[in-house]
DNA sequence: GCGACAG
DNA sequence: ATCTTGTCGC
């Protein structure tokens, strides 16, 4: 039992009974549900990122969200939501760490995102069902997992220049991209999460990008969730 | 048994 | 993830 039942969060895994071996058998059929086709608004009006970061050395879980214009990228809006640490972190475990915070962040926004890219993996998981997979299949919204290193399955360097990159298997099975998203910067692993395909993951990735190593949607929740002293209003463009 | 192991 | 300054390289 890694997780107290009797703490807040937990509504966010229906059916869980706190262990770690429940939690695997609830991944299992959770990824059964994943769409690994495009299924999501043409054109897309607004994308969101999420990550989260901790304070209180660790007792308080806090994710960022920052919703952006699809199309000008500008920040239509940011929130962050702090809520206890329930859960240690267990490699492949994640979200069940993670993702209620995340889904408080989600709750604050005025309108669902038409697309939700998370820091993290998406099917890029020993049982393909990363963090952002989660998210998308929890919340049914299009998602894609956006993640610093590897979590599983091997891969080539891609090449040199942005833009570049080169498949990464698991188990004989395609399921994500290391992609160059800026020169002389180590590749991002990218994978589907919900309702997107892999091929489109990687070029939504890159469309994305605005002369840094992460994407702008990604980057703004980054700096947002481990900035210290963040505050948690949020915040209106005009 | 040994090594790997998102954040 | 987080504890933490300067430093090397492009």
């Amino acid at each position: 039992m890694v997780a107290p039942s009797s703490t807040h969060g937990f509504e966010a895994f229906p059916g869980w009974d706190g262990s770690v071996a429940g939690a695997r058998t609830l991944q299992a059929q959770l990824a059964a549900q994943v769409v690994l086709e495009d299924v999501f608004p043409r054109p897309l009006r607004t994308v969101a990122g999420f990550d989260v970061g901790f304070e209180d050395q660790g007792d308080i879980t806090r994710a960022a969200v920052v919703l952006l214009d699809a199309e000008s990228l500008q920040t239509l809006e940011s929130h962050v939501a702090r809520l206890p640490t329930a859960m240690p972190y267990v490699p492949g475990l994640l979200s069940f760490r993670e993702l209620p915070a995340l889904l408080l962040a989600l709750e604050m926004l005025s309108q669902p995102p038409d697309l939700a890219m998370v820091d993290g993996q998406g099917i890029a998981h020993p049982r393909r069902l990363g963090i952002a997979a989660h998210f998308g299949v929890a919340t049914g919204l299009p998602s894609l997992g956006v993640a610093k290193s590897v979590l599983v399955g091997d891969f080539d360097a891609p090449g040199p220049a942005r833009g570049d990159r080169s498949p990464i298997t698991h188990r004989g099975e395609l399921v994500g991209f290391a992609l160059r998203s800026k020169l002389r910067c180590n590749p991002l692993i990218v994978s589907p999460g919900h309702r997107v395909s892999l091929t489109t993951a990687a070029e939504l990735v890159v469309r994305f990008l605005a002369g840094y190593r992460l994407p702008e949607p990604t980057r703004l929740a980054d700096r947002l969730a481990s900035r210290r002293e963040a505050g948690r209003s949020s915040t209106l463009p005009r």
